[in-house]
DNA sequence: GAAGTGTGTCATCAT
DNA sequence: GGATGATGACACACT
């Protein structure tokens, strides 16, 4: 996390250094209270910045209602309130208002240059939707992604086409402006950028030859009358005309508009016609701006209500309630914060974080309504003439097709603010703003774009910055995945080289013994033989040697003499374990404990003296046994409890014979001694816990291997869930580039198809729309697809053009 | 001396 | 029904 707040606050000092730099004032405050919560709470610390569910109930809070005096998460609002103060109070230190709302102005023009001269898809299909399937309906809101938030698809539209209908006016003044119809540089960098993204996109490049550009965008050029009719256009799709299949009647304008969007959508663009309107007035398109570039955001929504006058300049207030988040707005979350848990996972990176937080940006910036999810109150004015996040966030952007496509600015907002977007807009901005010159190496931290400086004389991804953040972010995932592996399988290495070696689950450290368990038990059995402590009961099976009991009556008697000290036993444990016998039974290969005690003692003194007998408190003890007893009890004294048992009962053959014999070579064994009942008792008590010994080790040791794998299972869990997310990513990507070139094709196609009188469909009145045929037909927006369906053959066109 | 760990053992169940 | 394996539970020793 500090991380990601390092990388951010840089990144908006740099960002805000080179504004300075280029003119242009930043103020980060209003962009950090108001545009972007996540990005400020990322900054300010982790409050609600990664529990979702805690952005809905500080929303609540923040709006003043639906919070009890006792509740928690007061504390939380007060102390989410009290660090924002502070950042605001810094910010405001460091960093003046800015003035960026002249270049607003200007971008209309070039949208409306652009827009008709580059038939790029001013007029927005929203996920394709301009071009529907007649024939299939719902196949439109298919494509719409699911989108929770139409409302900002209607705005776009309706933006969109408003622009699309000023675009005349705009070339007129433009063309008064330039005198001449020569492009602006702005303009040819415009096209440029848009060229070699379609390019990326697959089309060809005499598609955006510049003179034919130009020639278009004579021939589009209306006549004053045609003007006159653009605008009343312009007021039809201010009222939220939709360009897309799916209306309803407006209420005002009588035209069609879609059902499920709100009327606020219908506000919101007619906030932003106002908002161009206010702009037109305050800076005439024939003067020369003061600014370099003027550009207007139309994905800024502004109500009508929030427009001040113009002379103060624009006062955008893009926290205008529009339309709920998205529906997988919250699942986006999610899918970041197990990004992040991954991040936890000692995989340092600022890329992730950097996407995390253009989730975050995007979801201030497309939809005001985020920002109540943030925490943030909707009411908050901008007093700054722009805020920050419109000129610099955009280079977070997520949306990769459409940051550098002038034409996406007037359907920016665009209502699913999907995983990692940002505005498009936002960063269209930037680009018209500085006369289409592609700021993002500029805007790029050199870490982070090594290429930044070549970014304009090379082909261009529909988002270099996006795209750079984004692979940062994938890549980070992928080094995650590697760290993971890696780790893993260093840290399991070992462990997993124990399990192939052997599957018996008795792998206990037997390459690290300095002694096999050899004879121990042999010499152990031989030493009770002749023990003469065992001797002295080793006569009587009368001892009825068939419980425990009894064989603790037994040992009492040798503790009499010997004094049974479990300490000394642990010494001759697994004793029966006879590695010559482990060799021939496999399940016992690996079966070996760093037990030098299974040595005999003889033999491990002599080879290894200074091993584990020699250690401790049993160092001390031996020493002091081994002057008080005969090394023979003190051999004795080794023995486990069932070999000294056998030793007091005189069994006559050892105790690694009773347990690891097969059951019936056990059994002849038994058939040729002959054994009291308490000998053959023992033998079984013997051969039970010997067994039942080795069973409990292997269960023990499938028990860790099942931890183990447990672990294992987690953490490959864990890689999938990132590879998956990275996945959907490059999908999200990819749906968005196909919308882009959607877009492209279906404004390609409008622009240029003529009337009988040669005169180019209004976009306003018309779309187009596919049939089941294959063929595209241009049809009437009032209509609706009842009728649409009763009347497919109206004004067919060919789609070859 | 408490806590954690390793080990052996027993009881129980399943095969 | 006995042998065997698996496993939970317990006790003990050790650190």
């Amino acid at each position: 996390m500090l991380y990601l707040k390092k990388y951010f606050t840089e990144g908006l000092i740099q960002f805000t250094i080179l504004l300075s730099l280029i003119g242009v004032r930043v103020d980060v405050d209003t962009y950090l209270s108001n545009q972007l919560p996540p990005l400020r709470e990322i900054i300010l610390g982790s409050s609600s910045a990664y529990t979702q569910t805690q952005f809905h109930n500080l929303r609540n809070t923040l709006d003043g209602y639906g919070i009890h005096p006792k509740c928690v998460d007061l504390d939380r609002f007060f102390t989410t309130q009290r660090l924002l103060n502070q950042v605001r109070q810094l910010d405001r230190l460091s960093v003046p208002s800015t003035e960026l709302n002249t270049w607003l102005v200007h971008r209309d023009s070039e949208t409306v240059v652009s827009a008709s001269s580059q038939s790029s898809p001013s007029i927005t299909l929203d996920n394709g939707a301009g071009l529907e399937d007649i024939n299939n309906p719902d196949a439109t809101p298919a494509m719409r992604g699911g989108s929770g938030a139409p409302e900002s698809t209607y705005n776009l539209n309706a933006a969109d086409g408003s622009l699309g209908a000023v675009a005349p006016e705009g070339n007129q003044e433009q063309g008064s402006r330039d005198g001449n119809d020569d492009l602006t540089k702005e303009d040819i960098d415009l096209i440029d950028i848009l060229w070699r993204q379609d390019i990326d996109l697959g089309a060809g490049r005499e598609v955006f030859n510049y003179s034919n550009r130009q020639k278009d965008s004579e021939e589009e050029k209306p006549s004053p009358q045609e003007n006159k009719d653009s605008s009343e256009e312009q007021e039809s799709w201010r009222n939220g005309v939709n360009l897309q299949g799916e209306q309803r009647v407006d209420g005002e304008t009588g035209e069609s508009i879609p059902e499920q969007l709100p009327s606020l959508g219908s506000q919101t663009s007619l906030s932003l016609q106002e908002c161009l309107r206010l702009l037109e007035a305050t800076f005439p398109f024939g003067e020369e701006s003061e600014f370099p570039a003027p550009v207007v955001t139309p994905e800024i929504a502004v109500s009508n209500e929030e427009v001040p006058s113009t002379s103060q300049g624009l006062h955008l207030a893009p926290q205008l309630p529009t339309a709920e988040p998205p529906l997988d707005l919250e699942q986006q979350w999610q899918d970041i914060m197990a990004i992040m848990e991954l991040q936890a996972m000692e995989v340092n990176s600022t890329s992730p974080q950097t996407n995390s937080s253009n989730v975050t940006i995007t979801s201030g910036t497309t939809e005001s309504n985020t920002v109540g999810n943030f925490g943030l109150s909707r009411s908050t004015p901008i007093n700054q003439d722009v805020s920050l996040h419109q000129a610099s966030l955009p280079s977070c952007s997520q949306d990769f097709p459409q940051i550098f496509n002038p034409q996406l600015d007037s359907v920016s907002i665009t209502p699913r603010t999907t995983m990692l977007r940002l505005s498009s807009s936002n960063s269209t901005n930037i680009n018209s703003t500085f006369g289409a010159t592609n700021l993002t190496g500029i805007f790029l931290p050199s870490h982070i774009n090594s290429s930044s400086n070549n970014i304009t004389s090379t082909p261009l991804l529909p988002d270099p910055f996006s795209t750079l953040l984004e692979e940062c972010m994938l890549d980070e995932i992928s080094l995650l995945d590697l760290a993971m592996e890696e780790g893993f399988s260093q840290a399991q290495a070992s462990q997993l080289e124990d399990e192939l070696d052997s599957d018996s689950g008795l792998s206990l450290d037997s390459s690290h013994s300095p002694a096999s368990p050899s004879s121990s038990e042999t010499s152990c059995s031989s030493a009770a033989s002749s023990s003469s402590t065992s001797a002295t009961f080793s006569e009587e099976g009368a001892v009825g040697y068939s419980t425990d009991s009894e064989v603790a009556a037994v040992e009492t008697e040798e503790g009499a003499v010997g004094g049974y000290q479990p300490g000394y036993s642990k010494l001759c444990r697994m004793s029966y374990q006879d590695p010559s016998q482990f060799h021939s039974l496999p399940q016992l290969d690996s079966i070996s404990h760093n037990h030098t005690y299974n040595l005999p003692l003889s033999s491990a003194f002599s080879e290894h003296p200074e091993l584990p007998i020699s250690t401790g408190k049993k160092t001390v003890r031996e020493k002091h046994n081994s002057k008080l007893q005969p090394p023979q009890e003190l051999l004795d004294k080794h023995s486990s409890r069932d070999e000294r048992r056998a030793r007091a009962m005189k069994i006559p053959f050892s105790n690694d014979k009773i347990i690891n014999l097969p059951v019936e070579e056990f059994n002849e064994l038994l058939a040729k001694h002959h054994l009291s009942e308490g000998q053959l008792a023992l033998i079984r008590d013997i051969r039970r816990r010997g067994k039942n010994k080795l069973a409990a080790q292997n269960c023990r040791k499938r028990k860790l291997d099942t931890i183990t794998n447990l672990e294992q299972g987690v953490q490959d869990l864990r890689r999938d869930k990132a590879r998956l997310l990275k996945e959907k990513m490059e999908f999200i990507r990819s749906i968005r580039q196909m919308k882009q070139k959607m877009q492209s094709l279906y404004q390609e196609v409008f622009t240029q198809l003529r009337d009988e009188e040669g005169r180019p469909y209004p976009p306003s009145e018309y779309s187009l729309q596919y049939s089941a045929d294959g063929s595209v037909l241009i049809m009437p927006r009032g209509m609706t697809t009842a009728e649409q369906n009763h009347k497919p053959e109206k004004k067919q066109k060919d789609k070859k053009k």
